[in-house]
DNA sequence: GCATCTATTATGTGCAGACATATTATCCGA
DNA sequence: TCGGATAATATGTCTGCACATAATAGATGC
């Protein structure tokens, strides 16, 4: 028998462990300056990196702050802060075990109206591809999507028949993006909506903004509306 | 002068950038693996670790997948993540520069319902305290937060006067959690909520709800209800 | 007193080497 | 052919060292 523990070295999980402990014992109360990381590391018998490395997670969490020089303080409000995954409808569904369904129900190439160029940072009037669609679970009505595609950005969509391939899935795999804005809320179903989901008009419906770039291109904007009961979960 | 750049050595950011520019150009495909760390280093002409910090960073990212002695490969579907913080609301109104107001609408003692002493993993009948209040932003109501606290992790709650402390400050500053569950989601406000947030009962009303935990015993659940219009924004 | 230069200091990062660990691939015997 | 032991391999991590960088504190000159 080698040893009682898998290795013998005090490892940056033990050291991201302990310092996480003294914070929550307040033993490093909030805005406290604590040790430096040599010190650390002469404390708990490992190599100053290793401090860092655990240090450097914490202070990823939101839990500490860091700077040069002027030393690693513990955080005045721990503002947590949760990572919520963008589903990709189809994949969301199919993963719950359901049958993903999907329904185009307008596609049209046209003038943008004023705020939709404004959000895409494109000049007035740019042309522009709306798609309007549903997606279904188990065959009923799941989320209608208002979404509007930059042609300039992505010329490829325009030969893509949307009512086969549905433009989430497509956009995903074929284009790549390298930032995104993101807005959650919550809207009363207008007659589209309603209509699209088979609720009520006024309904109250969780929808989900988003608008993808790339670099400083905009390529589309979609909202998203869930059906009526629809919770987005995650943990922090 | 000695040297016309900060550093260099081919930095753990740049062998991040190169990795990202070769997986979004398709030089490594989604699904396929990638060159092992050894042989990037050497192509690079750095550290292995430095390559292994800069995939390991792309892997928490969600964009690369990587296995002991299975190899890096590309994620076949990049799914994004964005991390959005967890408002403390009334910091979250004072950073936008206004005024932050707090209104303490009840406060009680007593069993609580079904659901929530299932949600908190209790046992039914269990005495929670019921704190409902209203946060106001330049006077104007902001959001209706209706919170159950267990007063058996949290005993120095009921000493507090709720009137004068919001009980989302309170606890954010004196308990440490360990984990939260978070759900979003869209509700028509129902007779309180319209009262408390001055708008139409029946309004879609942005909703956010929250447990918290520290180890396996819960804190407190909240809910907190938006006003009309209310959009949670982040980018990713 | 005030501005500026300089020294100090804590973190950020890089390197080479070593060993640990998980997982796959292979070989071998029943 | 199948199952289990064994070898091979890629990533995970630690160490000790070095230097880079940012930001503060102190010294200096006016």
């Amino acid at each position: 028998m080698p040893s009682d523990r898998p290795s013998g070295a005090f490892g940056w999980q033990h050291a991201r462990d302990e310092a996480l402990r003294r914070i929550r014992a307040r033993e490093w109360p909030p805005g406290a300056l604590i040790p430096n990381e040599a010190e650390l590391a002469t404390e708990w018998g490992c190599a100053r990196a290793t401090v860092n490395r655990a240090l450097r997670d914490l202070a990823e969490a939101g839990l500490l702050e860091r700077r040069r020089k002027g030393g690693t303080r513990v955080v005045m409000t721990p503002l947590r802060k949760a990572t919520l995954a963008i589903p990709v409808i189809r994949q969301e569904v199919e993963a719950r075990g359901a049958a993903h369904g999907y329904a185009l129900i307008a596609r049209a190439l046209g003038t943008a109206p004023a705020g939709v160029c404004r959000a895409l940072a494109l000049a007035p009037e740019t042309r522009l591809l709306r798609v309007r669609a549903l997606h279904l679970s188990d065959g009923a009505p799941h989320v209608y999507e208002d979404r509007w595609i930059n042609p300039v950005a992505v010329p490829a969509i325009l030969d893509i028949d949307l009512a086969q391939v549905d433009a989430n899935s497509w956009l995903v795999q074929n284009v790549a993006f390298t930032r995104g804005d993101l807005a959650l809320g919550a809207v009363a179903a207008d007659a589209a909506i309603a209509d699209a989901l088979a609720c009520a008009p006024g309904s109250a419906v969780f929808t989900m903004a988003r608008i993808t770039w790339t670099g400083e291109h905009a390529i589309t904007q979609v909202t998203q509306h869930y059906a009526p009961g629809y919770r987005l979960t995650t943990t922090f």
